[in-house]
DNA sequence: AATGAATGAGTATTCATTCAT
DNA sequence: TATGAATGAATACTCATTCAT
């Protein structure tokens, strides 16, 4: 047995993880990532620190992507991925009045993309806008865009059936959605500074905030 | 004319170098560091950058500000200190309905404050919050919390008076001020990527907001 | 042969750029700093050349000590280890005239570390102990102790033994030692630049020194 | 009166400092220096520190020495040319004993020259023979060779009247010389830090070491 | 595929020196 | 003369990226 062979088998017996899964690797860096864009922002997260946290080498990373920079496109790719398209297919099928559809529509979306770590991803967007527009672009085509459409349908429902007053939809969906956004963008940012004495509880604020929607969408009663 | 009096004449121009402007230097640099920081985040940022932009040198920044750091911080302070405040007393004289002082407040919050480049600095403490975590403090006791006295402060008049319903306040509050907050963000992030086709009208938006939220607040009309 | 092929050839034999020799850098870095620490002082040594002169980039000098300071401290260190406790052992056993043990002491002391490239760290240490004074102490506790207990018990054999007068050992001590360390100055300092015609042969020199030495210690002749 | 008068006649009278002795500058700059460079070495002294402590802004430094390093040789130049020639006229009155001429000279050196400020530019120059080469010649051309000089008289005198044993005159005089060589090089460095538990007593310390030296150098009293 | 030692371009910061006033 | 604001070359240190193993 040639002497080569005997020293590329001693990481062999040692690293039994290794072997495993050489597909998962890219989700595991992608996962690394994400904790770390969103805690430290961008450019504070160094290559190795994710490399580390997913378990692998800083020389690993780079086999999977070519640079940080795609790094960065990739997590924000993938996490936005799951978000789209959520949602829609669930609210086709509600029968309700219009203002329970709207409440319920805020509740879920924070429930499954608020409340999650991949919510994170949207305070990164808005944070390297500027540095990153290709993904600000992609992220509003992706995301803000048929986000956008979904309460336009919402809204539009409720005033073909005669339950909310004519509003102005544009600016409507925006007055909709504003205060979900501004829950990403505070739980990533001030709540874990300053949690204490001025803690938002999201479901709470959601009610509040479709509570107050609905009552100023709706036509007011008849006598 | 000879060439040497063109290559002369441009210098004679563009250098009126080693200027002597101790006082206002620290303005100049301030004002340039918020534009880049602003537009590029804090870690894009090149010092140097800042030094060119104010028409001086690298070392003439680090004679004023000790540190990137310190730059930093005193872009925030500095352009936190025209907020805090302003706005308040000029809500004491209001004589009419709180529906209008509610709207009124917000439509001059953004004349005021987020119309101006120094809203850039709430986008930047958002963004670097994680970074900075003794700002993202200092812009909550500085900013948040006296802003969400003000609001409070009227909502309250609202119920006093027998206009508003007997709202939860903590959770309004914010419900008001989240869409304000929201456009801030909107202007330094997605909207210079991706103004085309779905422009926000902060005045409009905000009239649609204040008008929803009015609604919702109102007592419903006795019959 | 075409120019291309001179050009080739160079790299060829000049760059076996990239080894991996993790074991040997540090040893080969602190060989490179004592140099040019010795040779030029500690501001005076930029880390860059340290860095070439071991054969590595500047990085690499960085991934081994985490800064200038640390790299000077274990060049200290590192070679004070090797000066410590040598010597000692050695005198143990000797069992002739306290006389000849003394000279015999000195001898080896500038044979052992001396005349060595370690003994620069002394000039170092007495040059840089301002800037250092952690480093000052560590020398005072770990060279300067211990050897003044060294020569200490010598002359304290001496004088148990009849052989020398019964001096004050604190001033003696320091007398005995000042030569060597003016010495290590010399050697390290004036030497170089005023060397012809002023030559002091160490040797000779301490060989002097403690036939004088010892002729002031020994007790008088009795008639 | 035009209004250029005005202008100079404000700091006139509000800096009553300023214009007396002009020609008092370069030597307070001076002394200075020495202090900084003596406590913090060449290059860790900054020129605007040496400055203030003079009681001038930088500017004025280099309106008097055209660079730091041409203010360092000024310094090294301006103390060492008070040190020079200083004692050889008093030993020519000397009648008494070469052991108590010796022991005399000694004490005299320490009191003159060790005690005072002034050694620690033998200390400097010592730390920056490398660096200032040229300094280190002027030194030894101007302080060891005379100072050599001094002593090989002394020690020449013993032997011609019979008092001391024929040495070899070289390494004598060093080894006459070191200890006060070491004692400067001890309080300049080692002292301030470690002073505590280990202190040198100067003049014991000397007069040890003369004690040696003598006692060395005597011919044996003949029974 | 995986590693991690090595690289070097890039950046904040310092400080001797200049010069308009 | 004297000032001190301004300069920019110099330098320690970082970190994304490469590549020999």
């Amino acid at each position: 047995m040639p002497l080569s062979k005997l020293i590329n088998a001693i990481p062999a017996c040692a690293a039994p993880r290794r072997e495993r899964r050489k597909e998962a690797r890219p989700g595991e860096l992608l996962e690394a990532a994400l904790d770390l864009f969103v805690e430290k922002g961008y450019a504070a997260t160094r290559a190795e620190e994710v490399a580390v946290r997913a378990g692998v080498s800083k020389g690993t990373l780079f086999l999977y992507f070519p640079s940080k920079e795609e790094l960065f496109k990739a997590v924000v790719r993938e996490n936005l991925a799951r978000t789209v398209t959520e949602g829609a297919s669930e609210l086709a099928s509600f029968a309700g009045p219009t203002g329970e559809m709207l409440t319920h529509l805020m509740q879920q979306w924070w429930a499954r993309y608020g409340a999650t770590k991949a919510s994170g991803i949207s305070k990164l967007i808005i944070s390297e806008a500027s540095n990153f527009p290709e993904l600000a672009r992609f992220y509003h085509d992706e995301v803000v865009t048929p986000g956008t459409e979904l309460v336009r349908r919402v809204l539009q429902r409720g005033i073909d059936r005669g339950e909310f007053r004519d509003v102005d939809l544009h600016y409507t969906i925006h007055a909709v959605m504003a205060p979900l956004i501004f829950l990403v963008m505070w739980k990533h940012s001030l709540a874990p500074c300053c949690g204490a004495g001025n803690t938002i509880d999201p479901e709470k604020f959601i009610a509040q905030h479709a509570d107050l929607m609905v009552r100023g969408l709706l036509k007011e009663k008849q006598p």
